[in-house]
DNA sequence: GTGGTCTAGACCACG
DNA sequence: GTGGTCTAGACCACA
Protein backbone atom coordinates (compact mmCIF):
# COMPACT_ATOMS: atom_id res chain seq x y z
CA UNK A 1 0.00 0.00 0.00
CA UNK A 2 3.55 2.20 -0.11
CA UNK A 3 3.27 2.81 -3.83
CA UNK A 4 0.04 4.78 -4.77
CA UNK A 5 0.06 3.13 -8.45
CA UNK A 6 -3.36 4.45 -8.69
CA UNK A 7 -2.17 8.03 -8.67
CA UNK A 8 -0.11 9.86 -11.63
CA UNK A 9 0.18 13.40 -11.00
CA UNK A 10 0.46 15.03 -14.66
CA UNK A 11 2.63 18.13 -14.72
CA UNK A 12 0.91 18.60 -18.16
CA UNK A 13 -2.77 19.11 -16.31
CA UNK A 14 -3.07 22.66 -15.29
CA UNK A 15 -6.10 21.57 -12.51
CA UNK A 16 -4.11 21.69 -8.83
CA UNK A 17 -2.83 18.77 -7.70
CA UNK A 18 -5.07 18.10 -4.81
CA UNK A 19 -7.94 17.79 -7.12
CA UNK A 20 -5.63 15.36 -9.34
CA UNK A 21 -5.34 13.06 -6.28
CA UNK A 22 -8.81 13.75 -5.23
CA UNK A 23 -9.52 12.33 -8.65
CA UNK A 24 -7.13 9.24 -8.67
CA UNK A 25 -8.51 7.88 -5.54
CA UNK A 26 -12.59 8.58 -6.63
CA UNK A 27 -11.55 6.93 -9.95
CA UNK A 28 -9.76 3.81 -8.72
CA UNK A 29 -12.89 3.74 -5.55
CA UNK A 30 -15.21 3.70 -8.67
CA UNK A 31 -14.01 1.41 -10.72
CA UNK A 32 -13.00 -1.24 -7.76
CA UNK A 33 -8.88 -0.68 -7.99
CA UNK A 34 -9.21 -0.01 -4.36
CA UNK A 35 -12.22 -1.94 -3.15
CA UNK A 36 -14.70 -1.24 -0.43
CA UNK A 37 -12.65 -1.29 2.39
CA UNK A 38 -9.31 -1.48 1.60
CA UNK A 39 -6.94 0.53 3.20
CA UNK A 40 -5.08 3.71 1.63
CA UNK A 41 -1.89 4.60 2.45
CA UNK A 42 -1.36 7.16 5.09
CA UNK A 43 -1.13 11.01 4.63
CA UNK A 44 2.53 10.76 5.00
CA UNK A 45 3.52 7.95 2.85
CA UNK A 46 1.34 8.91 0.07
CA UNK A 47 2.85 12.58 0.85
CA UNK A 48 6.25 11.04 0.38
CA UNK A 49 5.96 8.54 -2.93
CA UNK A 50 4.21 11.50 -4.56
CA UNK A 51 6.95 14.10 -3.59
CA UNK A 52 4.00 16.62 -2.34
CA UNK A 53 3.40 18.07 0.44
CA UNK A 54 1.76 16.69 3.28
CA UNK A 55 -0.82 19.70 3.87
CA UNK A 56 -2.25 18.95 0.49
CA UNK A 57 -2.74 14.84 1.11
CA UNK A 58 -4.29 15.56 4.27
CA UNK A 59 -7.08 17.87 2.23
CA UNK A 60 -7.68 15.42 -0.04
CA UNK A 61 -8.57 12.82 2.81
CA UNK A 62 -10.58 15.20 5.00
CA UNK A 63 -12.56 16.14 1.75
CA UNK A 64 -13.02 12.37 1.08
CA UNK A 65 -14.48 11.57 4.24
CA UNK A 66 -16.32 14.69 4.35
CA UNK A 67 -18.10 12.78 0.96
CA UNK A 68 -18.21 10.06 2.48
CA UNK A 69 -15.96 8.31 0.13
CA UNK A 70 -13.21 6.52 2.96
CA UNK A 71 -13.66 6.58 6.38
CA UNK A 72 -10.90 7.39 8.93
CA UNK A 73 -10.66 5.22 12.00
CA UNK A 74 -8.79 6.80 14.59
CA UNK A 75 -5.26 5.43 15.22
CA UNK A 76 -5.52 2.48 12.46
CA UNK A 77 -5.91 4.42 8.97
CA UNK A 78 -7.76 5.02 6.24
CA UNK A 79 -10.52 3.13 4.28
CA UNK A 80 -12.43 2.84 1.67
CA UNK A 81 -16.16 3.23 2.86
CA UNK A 82 -18.14 0.26 3.21
CA UNK A 83 -21.15 1.86 1.61
CA UNK A 84 -19.87 4.03 -0.93
CA UNK A 85 -22.21 6.96 -1.48
CA UNK A 86 -24.65 7.63 -4.35
CA UNK A 87 -23.54 10.61 -5.25
CA UNK A 88 -25.44 14.05 -5.24
CA UNK A 89 -28.25 12.64 -8.14
CA UNK A 90 -27.55 16.01 -10.16
CA UNK A 91 -24.11 14.81 -10.49
CA UNK A 92 -24.79 11.75 -12.64
CA UNK A 93 -27.73 12.59 -14.17
CA UNK A 94 -28.20 12.67 -17.79
CA UNK A 95 -28.17 15.89 -18.26
CA UNK A 96 -24.76 15.94 -16.47
CA UNK A 97 -23.38 13.16 -18.18
CA UNK A 98 -23.99 14.90 -21.90
CA UNK A 99 -22.99 18.43 -20.80
CA UNK A 100 -19.23 16.38 -19.24
CA UNK A 101 -19.21 14.49 -22.76
CA UNK A 102 -19.81 18.11 -24.72
CA UNK A 103 -17.24 19.27 -22.99
CA UNK A 104 -14.57 16.59 -23.42
CA UNK A 105 -15.43 16.81 -27.27
CA UNK A 106 -14.66 20.27 -27.43
CA UNK A 107 -11.18 20.08 -25.28
CA UNK A 108 -10.06 17.49 -27.59
CA UNK A 109 -10.31 19.37 -30.86
CA UNK A 110 -9.22 22.75 -28.89
CA UNK A 111 -5.95 20.37 -28.18
CA UNK A 112 -5.54 19.26 -32.06
CA UNK A 113 -6.29 15.91 -31.63
CA UNK A 114 -9.10 14.57 -34.19
CA UNK A 115 -12.45 13.78 -32.04
CA UNK A 116 -12.80 10.48 -34.18
CA UNK A 117 -9.12 8.92 -33.06
CA UNK A 118 -9.89 10.65 -29.34
CA UNK A 119 -12.97 8.57 -29.08
CA UNK A 120 -11.10 5.19 -30.81
CA UNK A 121 -8.21 6.04 -28.45
CA UNK A 122 -10.64 5.94 -25.15
CA UNK A 123 -12.48 2.37 -26.61
CA UNK A 124 -9.20 1.27 -27.07
CA UNK A 125 -8.48 2.05 -23.39
CA UNK A 126 -11.64 0.73 -22.16
CA UNK A 127 -10.87 -2.74 -24.02
CA UNK A 128 -7.62 -3.06 -22.55
CA UNK A 129 -8.13 -2.79 -19.43
CA UNK A 130 -11.12 -4.95 -18.97
CA UNK A 131 -8.40 -7.39 -20.36
CA UNK A 132 -6.02 -7.35 -18.08
CA UNK B 1 -20.94 37.25 -35.69
CA UNK B 2 -22.33 38.97 -33.04
CA UNK B 3 -23.71 36.15 -31.10
CA UNK B 4 -21.36 34.03 -29.87
CA UNK B 5 -22.75 30.68 -31.06
CA UNK B 6 -19.62 28.46 -30.39
CA UNK B 7 -18.92 29.39 -26.94
CA UNK B 8 -20.83 28.35 -23.78
CA UNK B 9 -19.63 29.74 -20.22
CA UNK B 10 -20.50 26.41 -17.81
CA UNK B 11 -20.44 27.91 -14.22
CA UNK B 12 -20.28 24.47 -13.29
CA UNK B 13 -16.91 24.02 -15.03
CA UNK B 14 -13.96 24.60 -12.68
CA UNK B 15 -11.34 25.70 -15.49
CA UNK B 16 -11.23 29.89 -15.74
CA UNK B 17 -13.31 31.39 -17.59
CA UNK B 18 -10.57 32.50 -20.09
CA UNK B 19 -9.54 29.21 -20.80
CA UNK B 20 -12.57 27.89 -21.25
CA UNK B 21 -13.18 30.73 -24.40
CA UNK B 22 -9.95 29.91 -25.44
CA UNK B 23 -11.08 26.43 -25.32
CA UNK B 24 -14.05 27.29 -27.22
CA UNK B 25 -12.60 29.20 -29.96
CA UNK B 26 -9.83 26.64 -30.58
CA UNK B 27 -12.29 24.15 -31.35
CA UNK B 28 -14.30 26.01 -33.03
CA UNK B 29 -11.58 26.74 -35.62
CA UNK B 30 -10.13 22.92 -35.63
CA UNK B 31 -13.75 21.99 -36.41
CA UNK B 32 -14.06 24.66 -39.09
CA UNK B 33 -17.50 26.30 -37.61
CA UNK B 34 -15.23 29.37 -37.47
CA UNK B 35 -13.58 29.00 -40.87
CA UNK B 36 -9.66 30.71 -42.14
CA UNK B 37 -10.26 34.31 -42.54
CA UNK B 38 -14.12 34.67 -40.37
CA UNK B 39 -13.86 37.69 -38.25
CA UNK B 40 -14.12 36.76 -34.99
CA UNK B 41 -16.53 38.95 -32.65
CA UNK B 42 -14.73 42.46 -31.22
CA UNK B 43 -13.57 42.15 -28.10
CA UNK B 44 -16.53 44.68 -26.48
CA UNK B 45 -18.98 42.69 -28.79
CA UNK B 46 -17.90 39.00 -27.37
CA UNK B 47 -17.37 40.73 -23.71
CA UNK B 48 -21.15 42.43 -23.38
CA UNK B 49 -22.41 39.02 -25.04
CA UNK B 50 -20.72 37.08 -22.06
CA UNK B 51 -21.01 39.24 -19.69
CA UNK B 52 -16.98 39.39 -19.16
CA UNK B 53 -14.54 42.19 -18.59
CA UNK B 54 -13.38 43.07 -21.97
CA UNK B 55 -9.98 42.38 -20.21
CA UNK B 56 -10.73 38.77 -20.12
CA UNK B 57 -11.96 38.74 -23.87
CA UNK B 58 -8.36 40.38 -24.68
CA UNK B 59 -6.19 38.26 -22.47
CA UNK B 60 -7.81 35.42 -24.58
CA UNK B 61 -7.39 36.76 -27.79
CA UNK B 62 -3.77 37.74 -27.65
CA UNK B 63 -2.90 34.19 -26.57
CA UNK B 64 -4.44 33.43 -29.56
CA UNK B 65 -2.54 35.53 -31.77
CA UNK B 66 0.58 34.56 -30.20
CA UNK B 67 -0.11 30.94 -30.92
CA UNK B 68 -0.97 31.91 -34.60
CA UNK B 69 -4.48 31.03 -34.24
CA UNK B 70 -5.78 34.14 -35.26
CA UNK B 71 -4.89 37.14 -36.87
CA UNK B 72 -5.26 40.90 -35.63
CA UNK B 73 -5.13 43.80 -37.92
CA UNK B 74 -4.28 46.73 -36.01
CA UNK B 75 -7.88 49.00 -35.53
CA UNK B 76 -9.85 46.48 -37.57
CA UNK B 77 -10.36 43.31 -36.18
CA UNK B 78 -9.31 39.92 -34.94
CA UNK B 79 -9.67 37.12 -37.74
CA UNK B 80 -9.13 33.33 -37.92
CA UNK B 81 -5.48 32.78 -39.46
CA UNK B 82 -5.60 31.71 -43.00
CA UNK B 83 -2.78 29.24 -41.86
CA UNK B 84 -3.76 27.53 -38.92
CA UNK B 85 -0.24 26.48 -36.98
CA UNK B 86 0.13 22.93 -36.78
CA UNK B 87 -0.13 22.52 -33.15
CA UNK B 88 3.70 22.17 -31.19
CA UNK B 89 4.26 18.21 -32.76
CA UNK B 90 4.10 17.23 -28.81
CA UNK B 91 0.80 18.27 -28.62
CA UNK B 92 -0.71 16.07 -30.87
CA UNK B 93 1.74 13.25 -30.85
CA UNK B 94 0.03 9.35 -29.85
CA UNK B 95 1.40 9.51 -26.83
CA UNK B 96 -0.53 13.09 -25.58
CA UNK B 97 -3.63 11.34 -27.23
CA UNK B 98 -3.23 8.12 -24.92
CA UNK B 99 -2.48 10.56 -21.41
CA UNK B 100 -5.14 12.61 -22.81
CA UNK B 101 -7.71 9.95 -22.99
CA UNK B 102 -6.32 7.85 -20.02
CA UNK B 103 -6.83 11.08 -17.77
CA UNK B 104 -10.69 12.03 -19.30
CA UNK B 105 -11.49 8.14 -18.11
CA UNK B 106 -10.25 8.50 -15.00
CA UNK B 107 -12.25 12.03 -15.13
CA UNK B 108 -15.54 10.38 -15.96
CA UNK B 109 -15.17 7.83 -13.49
CA UNK B 110 -14.07 10.00 -10.34
CA UNK B 111 -17.48 12.49 -11.47
CA UNK B 112 -19.46 8.98 -10.86
CA UNK B 113 -20.09 7.96 -14.66
CA UNK B 114 -20.01 4.82 -16.05
CA UNK B 115 -16.92 4.50 -18.66
CA UNK B 116 -18.82 2.83 -21.26
CA UNK B 117 -21.93 5.19 -20.83
CA UNK B 118 -19.57 8.31 -21.09
CA UNK B 119 -17.63 6.58 -24.46
CA UNK B 120 -21.02 5.42 -25.49
CA UNK B 121 -22.34 9.39 -25.05
CA UNK B 122 -19.42 10.38 -26.67
CA UNK B 123 -20.43 8.43 -29.64
CA UNK B 124 -23.68 9.63 -29.61
CA UNK B 125 -22.91 13.11 -29.94
CA UNK B 126 -19.97 12.87 -32.99
CA UNK B 127 -22.93 10.89 -34.66
CA UNK B 128 -25.38 13.66 -34.31
CA UNK B 129 -23.41 16.55 -35.17
CA UNK B 130 -22.75 15.02 -38.67
CA UNK B 131 -26.19 14.22 -39.65
CA UNK B 132 -26.49 17.52 -38.21
CA UNK C 1 17.69 37.23 -7.02
CA UNK C 2 15.45 40.25 -5.19
CA UNK C 3 18.14 42.44 -7.68
CA UNK C 4 16.77 42.08 -11.06
CA UNK C 5 19.87 43.07 -12.61
CA UNK C 6 19.38 41.30 -15.45
CA UNK C 7 16.38 43.71 -16.71
CA UNK C 8 16.59 47.29 -17.39
CA UNK C 9 13.61 49.33 -18.58
CA UNK C 10 13.90 51.78 -20.93
CA UNK C 11 11.83 54.67 -21.89
CA UNK C 12 13.61 55.15 -25.34
CA UNK C 13 12.06 51.49 -25.91
CA UNK C 14 8.76 51.80 -27.72
CA UNK C 15 8.16 48.27 -26.95
CA UNK C 16 5.71 47.84 -24.26
CA UNK C 17 6.86 47.25 -20.83
CA UNK C 18 6.21 43.57 -21.10
CA UNK C 19 7.91 42.83 -23.50
CA UNK C 20 10.96 44.35 -22.42
CA UNK C 21 10.46 42.35 -19.28
CA UNK C 22 10.12 39.35 -21.44
CA UNK C 23 13.11 40.03 -23.62
CA UNK C 24 15.21 41.15 -20.56
CA UNK C 25 14.23 37.62 -18.98
CA UNK C 26 14.64 34.93 -22.00
CA UNK C 27 17.72 36.19 -22.82
CA UNK C 28 18.90 36.06 -19.19
CA UNK C 29 18.04 32.31 -19.16
CA UNK C 30 19.48 31.95 -23.15
CA UNK C 31 22.93 33.42 -22.20
CA UNK C 32 23.13 31.64 -18.74
CA UNK C 33 23.03 34.57 -16.37
CA UNK C 34 19.86 33.05 -14.98
CA UNK C 35 20.50 29.03 -14.66
CA UNK C 36 17.92 26.42 -15.01
CA UNK C 37 16.00 25.40 -11.69
CA UNK C 38 17.29 29.08 -10.45
CA UNK C 39 14.39 30.93 -8.44
CA UNK C 40 13.26 34.16 -10.62
CA UNK C 41 12.57 37.34 -8.57
CA UNK C 42 8.31 36.83 -7.28
CA UNK C 43 5.71 38.96 -9.08
CA UNK C 44 5.31 41.44 -6.24
CA UNK C 45 8.92 41.72 -6.11
CA UNK C 46 9.77 42.21 -9.35
CA UNK C 47 7.05 44.51 -10.12
CA UNK C 48 8.49 46.95 -6.76
CA UNK C 49 12.26 46.85 -8.05
CA UNK C 50 10.99 47.72 -11.62
CA UNK C 51 8.03 50.24 -10.23
CA UNK C 52 6.09 48.55 -12.44
CA UNK C 53 2.03 46.84 -11.58
CA UNK C 54 2.29 43.67 -10.13
CA UNK C 55 -0.18 42.59 -13.03
CA UNK C 56 2.60 43.38 -15.62
CA UNK C 57 4.83 41.38 -14.10
CA UNK C 58 2.53 38.17 -13.90
CA UNK C 59 1.85 38.76 -17.24
CA UNK C 60 5.08 38.24 -18.12
CA UNK C 61 5.81 35.30 -15.91
CA UNK C 62 2.70 33.33 -17.48
CA UNK C 63 3.51 34.13 -20.73
CA UNK C 64 7.15 32.42 -20.14
CA UNK C 65 5.41 29.91 -18.54
CA UNK C 66 3.21 28.81 -21.44
CA UNK C 67 6.03 29.02 -23.64
CA UNK C 68 7.81 26.34 -21.40
CA UNK C 69 10.80 28.88 -20.76
CA UNK C 70 10.21 28.97 -16.82
CA UNK C 71 7.99 26.73 -14.29
CA UNK C 72 5.80 27.81 -11.93
CA UNK C 73 5.13 25.57 -8.03
CA UNK C 74 2.11 26.77 -7.07
CA UNK C 75 2.55 28.83 -3.94
CA UNK C 76 6.25 28.22 -3.85
CA UNK C 77 7.59 30.68 -6.79
CA UNK C 78 8.30 30.80 -10.24
CA UNK C 79 11.77 28.95 -11.53
CA UNK C 80 13.41 28.90 -14.92
CA UNK C 81 13.14 25.59 -16.09
CA UNK C 82 15.29 22.45 -16.06
CA UNK C 83 14.79 21.47 -19.78
CA UNK C 84 14.73 24.80 -21.79
CA UNK C 85 12.51 24.71 -25.06
CA UNK C 86 13.79 24.85 -28.07
CA UNK C 87 12.06 27.83 -29.60
CA UNK C 88 9.83 26.74 -32.43
CA UNK C 89 11.67 25.68 -35.07
CA UNK C 90 10.89 28.37 -37.38
CA UNK C 91 12.35 31.19 -35.20
CA UNK C 92 15.55 29.86 -34.82
CA UNK C 93 15.54 28.92 -38.71
CA UNK C 94 18.81 30.36 -40.25
CA UNK C 95 16.10 32.45 -42.68
CA UNK C 96 14.37 33.94 -39.18
CA UNK C 97 18.29 35.21 -38.64
CA UNK C 98 18.58 36.67 -42.11
CA UNK C 99 15.61 38.76 -41.63
CA UNK C 100 15.94 39.71 -38.36
CA UNK C 101 19.46 40.83 -39.14
CA UNK C 102 18.05 42.91 -42.12
CA UNK C 103 15.40 44.56 -39.97
CA UNK C 104 17.91 45.47 -37.31
CA UNK C 105 20.59 47.17 -40.16
CA UNK C 106 17.88 49.01 -41.64
CA UNK C 107 16.73 49.97 -37.92
CA UNK C 108 20.15 51.16 -37.33
CA UNK C 109 20.25 53.16 -40.59
CA UNK C 110 17.04 54.68 -39.65
CA UNK C 111 18.28 55.83 -36.19
CA UNK C 112 20.88 57.74 -38.23
CA UNK C 113 23.87 55.08 -36.64
CA UNK C 114 26.28 54.47 -39.39
CA UNK C 115 26.00 51.06 -39.95
CA UNK C 116 29.87 50.22 -39.73
CA UNK C 117 30.07 51.95 -36.95
CA UNK C 118 26.75 50.12 -34.76
CA UNK C 119 28.21 46.51 -36.09
CA UNK C 120 31.89 47.24 -34.69
CA UNK C 121 29.99 48.53 -31.52
CA UNK C 122 28.25 45.31 -31.16
CA UNK C 123 31.54 42.86 -31.62
CA UNK C 124 33.05 45.60 -28.70
CA UNK C 125 29.98 44.97 -26.21
CA UNK C 126 30.43 40.66 -27.47
CA UNK C 127 34.33 40.98 -26.32
CA UNK C 128 34.03 42.79 -23.81
CA UNK C 129 31.27 41.03 -21.78
CA UNK C 130 33.34 37.54 -23.05
CA UNK C 131 36.37 38.99 -20.80
CA UNK C 132 34.42 39.92 -17.88
CA UNK D 1 8.80 54.53 -58.75
CA UNK D 2 5.77 52.28 -57.96
CA UNK D 3 7.56 49.60 -56.98
CA UNK D 4 8.60 50.31 -53.35
CA UNK D 5 11.21 48.05 -52.89
CA UNK D 6 12.71 49.95 -50.31
CA UNK D 7 10.16 48.42 -47.84
CA UNK D 8 9.21 45.42 -46.60
CA UNK D 9 6.28 44.94 -44.49
CA UNK D 10 7.23 41.90 -41.91
CA UNK D 11 3.86 40.83 -40.21
CA UNK D 12 6.37 39.10 -37.33
CA UNK D 13 7.09 42.86 -36.75
CA UNK D 14 5.12 43.68 -34.00
CA UNK D 15 5.72 47.25 -34.60
CA UNK D 16 3.11 49.32 -35.87
CA UNK D 17 2.88 49.03 -39.82
CA UNK D 18 4.04 53.22 -40.25
CA UNK D 19 6.26 52.61 -38.26
CA UNK D 20 8.22 49.85 -40.47
CA UNK D 21 7.14 52.21 -43.25
CA UNK D 22 8.83 55.14 -41.57
CA UNK D 23 12.01 53.14 -40.98
CA UNK D 24 11.90 51.68 -44.33
CA UNK D 25 12.44 55.43 -45.89
CA UNK D 26 14.46 56.57 -43.45
CA UNK D 27 16.87 54.04 -44.11
CA UNK D 28 16.71 53.96 -47.78
CA UNK D 29 17.59 57.52 -47.50
CA UNK D 30 20.52 57.59 -44.84
CA UNK D 31 22.07 54.59 -46.65
CA UNK D 32 21.88 56.71 -50.20
CA UNK D 33 19.51 53.68 -51.92
CA UNK D 34 16.96 57.20 -52.25
CA UNK D 35 19.34 59.75 -53.02
CA UNK D 36 18.91 63.37 -52.46
CA UNK D 37 15.75 64.94 -54.26
CA UNK D 38 14.37 61.52 -55.56
CA UNK D 39 10.95 61.22 -55.69
CA UNK D 40 9.24 59.04 -53.65
CA UNK D 41 6.02 57.36 -54.74
CA UNK D 42 2.38 59.08 -53.74
CA UNK D 43 0.78 58.45 -51.24
CA UNK D 44 -1.50 56.34 -53.29
CA UNK D 45 0.74 54.75 -55.11
CA UNK D 46 2.57 53.65 -51.85
CA UNK D 47 -0.64 52.55 -50.17
CA UNK D 48 -1.74 50.45 -53.47
CA UNK D 49 1.95 48.61 -53.43
CA UNK D 50 1.49 47.65 -49.93
CA UNK D 51 -1.84 46.80 -49.49
CA UNK D 52 -1.94 49.43 -46.76
CA UNK D 53 -4.52 52.45 -45.62
CA UNK D 54 -3.45 55.84 -47.58
CA UNK D 55 -4.30 57.83 -44.24
CA UNK D 56 -1.51 55.42 -42.54
CA UNK D 57 1.47 56.59 -45.58
CA UNK D 58 0.00 59.86 -45.18
CA UNK D 59 0.72 60.09 -41.46
CA UNK D 60 4.42 58.83 -42.58
CA UNK D 61 4.78 61.00 -45.32
CA UNK D 62 3.30 64.58 -42.79
CA UNK D 63 5.71 62.83 -40.26
CA UNK D 64 8.81 62.51 -42.23
CA UNK D 65 8.04 66.13 -43.92
CA UNK D 66 8.27 67.51 -40.38
CA UNK D 67 11.27 66.20 -39.71
CA UNK D 68 12.92 67.55 -42.80
CA UNK D 69 13.50 64.20 -44.60
CA UNK D 70 11.42 64.86 -47.32
CA UNK D 71 9.83 67.97 -49.46
CA UNK D 72 6.12 68.05 -50.36
CA UNK D 73 5.79 70.26 -53.58
CA UNK D 74 2.50 70.98 -54.22
CA UNK D 75 0.76 69.09 -57.23
CA UNK D 76 4.18 67.57 -58.18
CA UNK D 77 5.18 64.93 -55.21
CA UNK D 78 7.04 63.84 -52.68
CA UNK D 79 10.50 64.27 -52.54
CA UNK D 80 14.14 63.32 -50.24
CA UNK D 81 15.02 66.97 -48.91
CA UNK D 82 18.21 67.73 -50.60
CA UNK D 83 19.38 68.95 -47.02
CA UNK D 84 19.35 66.29 -45.01
CA UNK D 85 18.26 67.10 -41.38
CA UNK D 86 21.12 66.22 -39.45
CA UNK D 87 19.26 64.20 -36.24
CA UNK D 88 18.80 65.43 -33.15
CA UNK D 89 22.40 65.34 -31.90
CA UNK D 90 20.85 63.46 -29.01
CA UNK D 91 19.77 60.42 -30.99
CA UNK D 92 23.34 59.50 -32.48
CA UNK D 93 25.50 60.14 -29.95
CA UNK D 94 28.14 57.49 -28.75
CA UNK D 95 25.79 56.34 -25.46
CA UNK D 96 22.64 55.73 -27.50
CA UNK D 97 24.76 53.95 -29.87
CA UNK D 98 25.62 51.53 -26.83
CA UNK D 99 22.38 51.52 -25.46
CA UNK D 100 20.62 50.68 -28.79
CA UNK D 101 23.47 48.03 -29.35
CA UNK D 102 22.91 46.40 -25.97
CA UNK D 103 19.31 46.31 -26.56
CA UNK D 104 19.83 44.47 -30.09
CA UNK D 105 22.17 42.11 -28.48
CA UNK D 106 19.67 41.46 -25.68
CA UNK D 107 16.91 40.92 -28.60
CA UNK D 108 18.91 38.62 -30.41
CA UNK D 109 19.69 35.89 -27.38
CA UNK D 110 15.77 36.74 -26.40
CA UNK D 111 15.00 34.95 -29.83
CA UNK D 112 17.33 31.94 -29.60
CA UNK D 113 20.07 33.03 -31.76
CA UNK D 114 23.55 32.48 -30.77
CA UNK D 115 25.15 36.51 -30.39
CA UNK D 116 28.03 35.37 -32.13
CA UNK D 117 25.90 34.05 -35.50
CA UNK D 118 24.02 37.21 -35.02
CA UNK D 119 26.99 39.74 -35.57
CA UNK D 120 28.50 37.42 -38.26
CA UNK D 121 25.57 37.28 -39.88
CA UNK D 122 25.57 41.59 -39.79
CA UNK D 123 28.80 41.22 -41.48
CA UNK D 124 28.14 39.37 -44.39
CA UNK D 125 24.77 41.37 -45.09
CA UNK D 126 26.79 44.64 -44.66
CA UNK D 127 29.48 42.93 -47.07
CA UNK D 128 27.28 41.58 -49.87
CA UNK D 129 25.43 44.49 -49.93
CA UNK D 130 28.64 46.90 -50.90
CA UNK D 131 29.88 44.25 -53.28
CA UNK D 132 26.47 44.55 -55.31
C1' DG E 1 -14.54 51.95 -33.40
C1' DT E 2 -10.74 48.54 -33.32
C1' DG E 3 -7.35 46.16 -30.21
C1' DG E 4 -3.32 47.02 -26.78
C1' DT E 5 -1.33 48.51 -22.49
C1' DC E 6 -1.27 49.60 -17.85
C1' DT E 7 -2.95 50.55 -13.26
C1' DA E 8 -5.40 49.60 -8.97
C1' DG E 9 -7.40 46.65 -6.25
C1' DA E 10 -10.02 42.66 -4.85
C1' DC E 11 -10.45 37.80 -4.05
C1' DC E 12 -9.06 33.11 -4.46
C1' DA E 13 -6.29 28.75 -4.68
C1' DC E 14 -2.25 26.67 -3.26
C1' DG E 15 1.22 24.89 -0.16
C1' DG F 1 3.36 34.37 1.13
C1' DT F 2 3.08 32.41 -3.54
C1' DG F 3 0.91 32.99 -8.23
C1' DG F 4 -3.79 33.22 -10.72
C1' DT F 5 -8.06 35.36 -12.00
C1' DC F 6 -11.16 38.93 -12.72
C1' DT F 7 -13.05 43.54 -12.64
C1' DA F 8 -13.17 48.46 -13.55
C1' DG F 9 -11.56 52.01 -15.77
C1' DA F 10 -8.24 54.92 -18.10
C1' DC F 11 -5.46 56.11 -22.00
C1' DC F 12 -3.26 55.19 -26.31
C1' DA F 13 -2.27 53.55 -31.13
C1' DC F 14 -4.25 52.34 -35.28
C1' DA F 15 -7.07 52.63 -39.46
Amino acid sequence: MSSPDFIRLDSTDSSPIYVQIERGIRAAVATGRLPKGAQLPTVRELAVALRVNANTVAKVYSELERNGVVETRRGVGTFVAEVVPSLPQERVSREALRDFAARVLEDAAARGFSREDFVAELETQLKEEKRA
